[in-house]
DNA sequence: AACTCGGCCAACCGCGACAAG
DNA sequence: GCTTGTCGCGGTTGGCCGAGT
């Protein structure tokens, strides 16, 4: 395994694969002598090999605590919950599961885990669910049926037509709902320090227990909060506030303890990156959400 | 059986941080 | 403050190997 098959470089030092012997002159060494010294190790330890390579060799290959063989669901979810704190750093994250080493860990990470993320709907590297799509999606549905242009319709079509017209107005509420919700700063979507894919799991929750037709705000108080400030776009200023205008009034506290997570993430981020333990749902893996 | 393709992963490369002179 | 050497980290490469055709 490993790169090109080159013999030496232009330092006469041996590149590639390491030879059973060579790894064996580099235990042996590191046994009696320790590493002290990378650069003087080789030279010392009869190895033709420059002290960057021995290093890598010993600290990814030779070290006798490293833990070989598949990664646990335990180690995956460390490594998922470490990595949607601390990004790409790979040492960090090992130093939280003993015996892997960061090489292997980026290695599992670009080959197994990054790719079930995508495939869960969740960016890689933020760890949030991947809405750009959707919100291209509503935004040239809205476009097309301007809400305000069916308010004003309502009062000039004939009766019989105005039933079909208040399901359109229903379907484009719904759209509104969805994208207020997607956007929702209330729901710490937009934080800089919140990478928890929970949010979608939120968003669903949400959209289940209030998202309906009977807890539906009026259209009329839909358009009002939504058109207020100056008759601009309707995504251009601050959406209204969440309880004031899209929940139903009887439930003060609609996003539960879950929704903390702004006020949190700082003590939380620590936590985190302390422990390596954070407590994701169990249906954040059930892949049955993401279709 | 022969070939192609893509996943895997050990090892290399480049760069930044740090310490010593 | 500058230069040089060393170390460690993250990104990338490319050979190996198994699955599919």
């Amino acid at each position: 395994m490993g790169r090109s098959p080159l013999s030496a470089d232009e330092t006469g030092l041996k590149k590639g694969p390491w030879l059973p012997e060579e790894d064996g002159k580099l235990i042996s060494y590191i046994h009696k002598h320790g590493h002290s010294s990378w650069s003087a190790l080789p030279k010392l330890a009869g190895l033709n090999r420059c002290g960057k390579s021995c290093r890598l060799r010993w600290t990814n290959y030779l070290r006798p605590d490293i833990k070989r063989g598949k990664f646990s669901q335990e180690e995956e979810e460390t490594i998922l919950n470490l990595h949607a704190v601390l990004g790409n750093k790979w040492s960090m994250i090992a130093s939280h599961l003993p015996g892997r080493t960061d090489n292997e860990i980026k290695n599992f990470w670009n080959t197994h885990l990054k790719k079930k993320l995508i495939q869960m709907g969740f960016d890689p590297m933020t760890h949030r669910p991947r809405t750009d799509d959707i919100f291209s999606s509503l935004s040239q549905l809205m476009s097309l049926s301007n809400l305000r242009g069916l308010v004003d319709l309502q009062q000039q079509v004939p009766f019989e037509d105005q039933q079909a017209l208040l399901n359109l107005q229903g379907e484009m509420a719904k759209l509104q709902l969805l994208n207020y919700l997607l956007q929702a700063p209330h729901l710490a979507m937009s934080s800089s320090n919140n990478n928890n894919p929970n949010e979608l799991n939120i968003l669903n929750l949400l959209i289940k227990e209030n998202y309906n037709t009977n807890n539906l705000p009026s259209l009329k108080t839909l358009e009002e909060n939504l058109f207020s400030q100056n008759n601009s776009p309707i995504w251009s200023h601050e959406p209204p506030s969440l309880n004031q205008t899209m929940m139903p009034s009887h439930d003060p506290s609609p996003l539960g303890d879950d929704l903390v997570l702004n006020q949190a993430s700082s003590s939380h981020e620590q936590e985190v990156a302390a422990t390596g333990s954070v407590d994701w749902p169990d249906h954040l893996f059930d892949d049955s959400m993401f279709p």
